[in-house]
DNA sequence: GCGCCTTTGAAGGGT
DNA sequence: ACCCTTCAAAGGCGC
């Protein structure tokens, strides 16, 4: 395969480095890494079929881009917090800055292809020989009834007038928070307050969806951020309340290798909100 | 030592 | 067609 040609140099390098980098040292981060070295007994089996990671996806592209320059500007160290910074600055990030990344990673995905060709995610699943259980992946199956259910299962589509806020901007469901944590018999513990609420522009940023969030909010911050992450109790709210960000373009992300729209042809009208639905998410579709 | 947290996006299995 | 689950990165934290 001659990915040379299509990629550049430097491009191909780094990626390669990447998945080779994790086999031999296990980034110590990554869950998905650890069994990877941890389990010497299987390093036979594992010899033959080093673990390939996921390519990465623009978000995940743009975090690693970005971490270090939110990491010196705030005080945090904590993943959970600098991601949720760069989670809201994603969202705050214009649509030709956007498409950038997404251009980069449908560049990763191709060449991820070429160079493991048959490699599917799912050969990722179960990596290792625990199988990672997610506490907020379990709960709500589990717990089941009516009043878990999230705003478009509940309202539907056509009474969109009545889904929680965070549902209408995609973000997770507060009833659907509210409805687990009754379930469980606890509701939603309150954020820590943040010892350091990261740049001046963050917090601006949280002032003005804030002041200009409604009815979910509240519940919303304890919600969305159980662990308690500081100066992010806000975060979960998109940067822009007032006038909506660039959203996800629908063209951009998914199975983007059919995706007939290219970053070079985005347009204004081509940006509608995310149409993909994601655990404790709704979407939002505009009709 | 290991899993969780937290984010978005991709992918594929399940219904 | 839609929903759900898992995993990519990262590093501190709790058990």
């Amino acid at each position: 395969m001659n990915c040379s040609k299509v990629f550049p140099r430097q491009f191909l390098k780094s990626f390669i480095n990447r998945n080779s980098r994790s086999q031999e040292k296990g980034s110590s981060s990554s869950s998905a890494d650890k069994p990877a070295d941890s389990s010497a007994s299987n390093n036979k089996e594992q010899n033959k079929k080093p673990h390939i990671k996921k390519p990465l996806n623009a978000f995940m592209l743009y975090m690693k881009e970005m971490r270090a320059k939110v990491v010196a500007e705030c005080t945090l160290k904590e993943s959970a917090a600098i991601n949720q910074i760069l989670g809201r600055r994603w969202h705050s990030l214009s649509r030709e800055e956007q498409a950038k990344y997404y251009e980069k990673a449908r560049q990763e995905r191709q060449l991820h292809m070429q160079l493991y060709p048959g490699w599917s995610a799912r050969d990722n699943y179960g990596y290792g020989s625990k199988k990672k259980k997610r506490k907020k992946d379990r709960g709500p199956a589990e717990l089941g009834g009516n009043n878990l259910k999230k705003c478009r299962a509940r309202y539907g589509l056509d009474q969109q007038n009545q889904w929680c806020k965070p549902c209408r901007r995609k973000k997770k469901c507060v009833r659907y928070m509210e409805a687990m944590a009754a379930a469980a018999g606890t509701m939603p513990l309150p954020m820590v307050i943040p010892k350091s609420p990261c740049s001046e522009e963050d917090v601006k940023l949280e002032e003005l969806s804030d002041a200009s969030s409604d009815e979910a909010d509240t519940p919303l911050n304890s919600a969305s951020s159980p662990g308690g992450l500081s100066a992010l109790s806000s975060l979960a709210s998109p940067a822009s309340d007032p006038p909506p960000p660039p959203r996800n373009p629908v063209g951009t992300n998914p199975r983007d290798a059919n995706n007939p729209l290219s970053v070079g042809q985005l347009t204004s009208q081509s940006w509608p909100r995310a149409a993909q639905a994601r655990p404790g998410h709704e979407v939002i579709s505009v009709s």
